[in-house]
RNA sequence: GCGGAAAUAGCUCAGUUGGUAGAGCAUAACCUUGCCAAGGUUAGGGUCGCGAGUUCGAGCCUCGUUUUCCGCUCCA
């Protein structure tokens, strides 16, 4: 099978069994939003329990916290959100080539500098020693008539950029006959602002409102408390913060069903260590992330590290973790050793001191930040992708199982009478009410067994139990395992315990120590 | 955002030169059966993505629009 074929039947997998729904969809969908069902809700809180108590339960020096998505704006110019996140944009109609408009005018501006420097260089060579550059400069005819165009366009530039007029940026590109470097044309379009964050105003009159921003990163929450969660708990370096949470950015492109979407889902670490330690400390959480994602099962050939060399403008190491999906590896998870930058920014900014005080060298300084940042949606995505299958089965017939890890499964037992009478549905359902405490069970009676096991097998329920006959004389009932289809009788007092050290996430944990 | 393709029931899809909207699966009820999706009877569910236009008449033709997929593009 084709993998775009196994990527489109996921989809609607997801849809027909209530894991994955298109946002608004009576009203045609929302681009770029989907909303999580019944079983998707399940699936993914438990990828996040199992996130969470690897972080906050096996670690004594991390901590969570839940920070609110608004935050005062001057963060996000302190983290570089607000200049980073806006660019005024143009494409070329003939080469369908995307370009920032004033890069193209800065291209422009420094063209005329060249033509400037042509001549004085020309010049210079005719003169020899005699020559006066400073006199050249301010006499010459040609280079006269260049410095003006040029200072005349620089105003006119700033002008624009200052008053945000995208018209006029398109207008500069026009006049001066700006050409796209590939095509050679001057077909372009209009030029667009592209704001990559949500914005908002906060105070209900218009006069005292104040522009604020939905969260890009969750990262930020967890920088501007670092010094509250490191007094208040005590905390002493190395020591982190983990925080789960949504965020927002206005893609221009957003596709690939949840892959990319405008409203996520983050679980980050943010882990504060001692200046000089943070690649020692960079190397160890690479290590610890990728062992968490690969005690899923899937197979080791499911991942890769990809070392980035382009680094961006706040860290001095990064990775990705990548997971083979259906059209190809992509990152799901990021390690970045984001040096004291933030801390830094928001010490500037803020005009507070955000300094950590180390008893053991008896010295103040500010931090260096390893984060681990993991996007839920994407996680959830590669686990159902990995786990989708069509099984050929001895009889010739086809089964689809999500052969989901147990611990992370939406449903971990059914449990079904194999005929509806007979005492049987009232066997099941005592059985079911005291497992219900423990599990999140299923009760199934319609249609025949075997179509009952394959339901269950489609939203990848790990166990059903079936009440037979002889049940009701031996207080046995049938096990049946999900993966191998295969049987067997147990005890109704032993369930509890055998389904439990199957299906917890404390013994998926368990494996990570 | 550009180019291409598509949109009909919960899912997968038919629908003839324009003439009263279909199938399989799924769902619900009842009967029958019982350990790996296939018995019987019945029922619910669609203003054919949305809006205009052409026409006596549009699921079908034209235009616009929204959404999705593919390729570019973008991506802290």
């Amino acid at each position: 099978m084709a993998q775009e074929d196994v990527f489109k039947k996921l989809v609607s997998h997801c849809k027909e069994y209530g894991f994955v729904f298109p946002s608004s969809e009576v009203y045609d969908g929302l681009g770029a939003v989907y909303d999580y069902g019944q079983m998707g809700v399940e699936l993914k809180n438990n990828i996040k329990q199992y996130w969470w108590q690897s972080m906050v339960l096996l670690h004594e020096n991390i901590v969570g916290i839940d920070s609110a998505i608004f935050m005062h704006p001057t963060i996000w110019k302190a983290s570089g959100h607000v200049d980073a996140f806006n660019d005024p944009l143009i494409d070329n109609r003939d080469s369908k080539k995307r370009y920032r408009a004033d890069v193209l005018i800065e291209e422009q501006l420094a063209k005329y500098d060249e033509k400037i420097d042509k001549e004085v260089a020309k010049a210079a060579k005719r003169f020899g020693e005699a020559f006066d550059e400073a006199q050249f400069r301010s006499t010459n005819a040609r280079v006269l008539e260049n410095q003006a165009k040029r200072d005349a366009l620089h105003e006119r530039f700033a002008k624009a950029l200052n008053d945000n007029d995208l018209a006029e940026l398109r207008q500069i590109i026009v006049d001066e006959e700006i050409v796209c470097p590939i095509s050679g044309t001057k077909n372009w379009t209009e030029v667009r602002q592209f704001n990559l964050m949500f914005s908002t105003e906060m105070g209900s009159t218009a006069d005292g409102a104040m522009k604020i921003y939905l969260r890009p990163e969750t990262a930020q929450g967890i920088f501007v408390n670092y010094l509250n969660v490191q007094k208040t708990g005590r905390m002493k370096i190395p020591f982190g913060i983990a925080q789960i949470g949504k965020a927002f950015r206005n893609e221009i492109v957003a596709r690939q069903f949840i892959f990319r979407m405008r409203e996520f889902e983050q679980m980050e670490m943010q882990f504060f260590v001692k200046p000089g330690t943070e690649l020692e400390w960079f190397a160890k959480w690479k290590e610890t992330r990728l062992k968490w994602h690969k005690a899923l099962g899937f197979g080791d050939d499911h991942y890769r590290y990809h070392d980035h060399d382009k680094l961006a403008h706040y860290a001095n190491a990064a990775t990705d973790i990548e997971f083979l999906m259906p059209f190809g590896f992509k990152e799901v998870e990021g390690i970045h050793s984001r040096t004291n930058f933030d801390l830094s920014q928001h010490e500037k900014y803020s005009g507070k001191s955000i300094k950590y005080f180390d008893p053991e060298i008896n010295e103040s300084y500010v931090p260096y930040v390893i984060e681990t940042s993991i996007g839920v949606d994407r996680m959830f995505l590669s686990i159902m992708s990995a786990s989708y299958c069509e099984e050929k089965l001895e009889n010739g017939e086809t089964r689809v199982v999500l052969k989901l890890p147990a611990a992370l499964a939406p449903v971990k037992l059914a449990v079904m009478p194999l005929v509806k009478k007979d005492g049987l549905p009232e066997k099941a359902r005592e059985i079911i009410n005291d497992l219900k405490f423990h599990f999140n069970c299923q009760y199934d009676e319609k249609d025949s067994i075997g179509k009952r096991y394959r339901r269950q097998d489609a939203i990848g329920t790990p166990y059903c139990i079936t009440v037979d006959h002889q049940t009701l004389e031996d207080n046995c009932v049938t096990l049946r395992n999900r993966d191998t289809m295969q049987q067997e009788r147990v005890a109704i007092s032993e369930l509890s315990n055998i389904i439990a050290d199957k299906v917890s996430i404390t013994s998926l944990l368990k494996t990570l120590q």
